[in-house]
DNA sequence: AGAAGACTTTGCGCCAAAGCAACTTACCAA
DNA sequence: TTGGTAAGTTGCTTTGGCGCAAAGTCTTCT
């Protein structure tokens, strides 16, 4: 499962190979940044600057078209990196970057990233395997969209976003993220009206729960069931 | 425009910032693997153990979905390299790699790559770039398929071959590439029934001519007003 | 507590596009 | 030349899901 977020800075695939000291010199040249919820990181279209590790809160990375129609690309939750395009030189930022709730990140700049490069070349290896991930996870989701109806789509995403951040209670997995149904909509490619159908559909069918930006999920094999089943 | 096809090796994203000399030595390690039409550089899902980059014929990147659907995510002319996922460790590749004729690639093995990463740092910061454009792309036909008509999706594809292999004829442009309806189909997220009434509308409107897997374009500003108007 | 604002649900009409079937056209190989 | 096969077209029917509108909930702030 790509994206699977850590608890550890350490075990981040960027990381990967290093030993302990190298890990630890490379954070010292990171700085903090903190910001309140509805801030941005970055902006889509800004030249892309830095390259970030989420530690704290929730980001979402929105990209607008051009007739502007927004959609919902992913939300990054402790601790994930994002905005590894600034590897890249003179490349922009293809999406926004925007804080949920109150959040924290590690931040390196373009430049001390370029020497950090150089002094691990193990990094732009382990940089690579992360953009390859990335790849392959819209590479995906474009194949799903192109020949799955909305209803799987929308399965597979709720058991993404469990695996990503679900807490499990007495009653079932919570997905811990504020999502209204329009951000739903925009993740799987629909409308809020046909997000709001499905959930409803469900919740009488006592797969899940579904509340106000909540979704409890009673019933995961239900769920998993729809997301693979033939036809 | 990602992935503008180069003609020289020299002018590859992966080679840049690179002297001639160390492109050379690079070049050196390349094993090269001709294949006939028809046959396969990798299957999805086998382990990804070589990086290419094709200099002669065209190669059909697809992806089956789990439930035996096919899409048709790229088409592979010269020179661009592909099989990119080998540059990460342990991986398998997403799509499979079909020659639609005769084909040459200079080839690297996993091992021999990893080595030229390490002695070349600047070839991984290459490879990142890379990825980040295959990420934005496919960003991009992800909202543009979550958000736009199947007409306006075909037109900007089309386009979009037309960049990549258009040959410039007397009466218009056409795209090099044997397509059939099906192709187009996949590669847009339709049928082939929509396509073959799409192209036929722009055909009586003079916009294109459409053959048995081929496309001429005689009013490009047509298309791309398509592509790009409002609603 | 009450009011305002944001989020959600659901009925209804509509349409873009899917899917089927029948037919035509182009290509190739014997 | 001629049949066989793959590709393409087009009429018809069906339908998934869009999107408006109106009503219903939950939250928050005063």
């Amino acid at each position: 499962m790509p994206f699977q977020p850590v608890s550890r800075l350490e075990d981040l695939t960027l990381f990967n190979k290093l030993t302990e000291e190298e890990i630890r010199q490379i954070l010292k040249t990171a700085r903090q940044q903190h910001i309140q919820a509805g801030e941005f990181y970055f902006m889509q279209d800004d030249p892309a600057e830095a390259f970030y590790v989420l530690t704290k809160g929730k980001v979402r990375l929105t990209q607008f078209t051009a007739d502007g129609q927004q959609i919902l690309l992913r939300i990054i939750v402790p601790v994930t990196p994002f905005g590894a395009v600034a590897l890249a030189d003179h490349e922009t930022y293809p999406v926004s970057a925007q804080a949920v709730e109150a959040c924290t990140a590690l931040v390196w700049g373009k430049t001390v990233l370029s020497q950090l490069l150089g002094r691990f070349p193990q990094m732009a290896v382990n940089a690579v395997k992360i953009m390859a991930e990335h790849v392959q996870e819209f590479q995906q989701r474009f194949t799903e969209i192109a020949t799955q109806r909305v209803e799987r789509r929308l399965a597979r995403m709720i058991l993404r976003l469990a695996h990503q951040t679900g807490v499990k209670t007495p009653r079932g997995v919570e997905v811990n993220l504020p999502l209204s149904r329009q951000d739903l909509a925009e993740m799987v490619g629909t409308t809020l009206y046909t997000v709001s159908r499905t959930l409803s559909q469900w919740e009488s069918q006592g797969l899940i729960q579904a509340g106000r930006e909540r979704i409890l999920i009673l019933h995961p094999h239900g769920l998993v069931k729809i997301a693979e089943e033939e036809t």
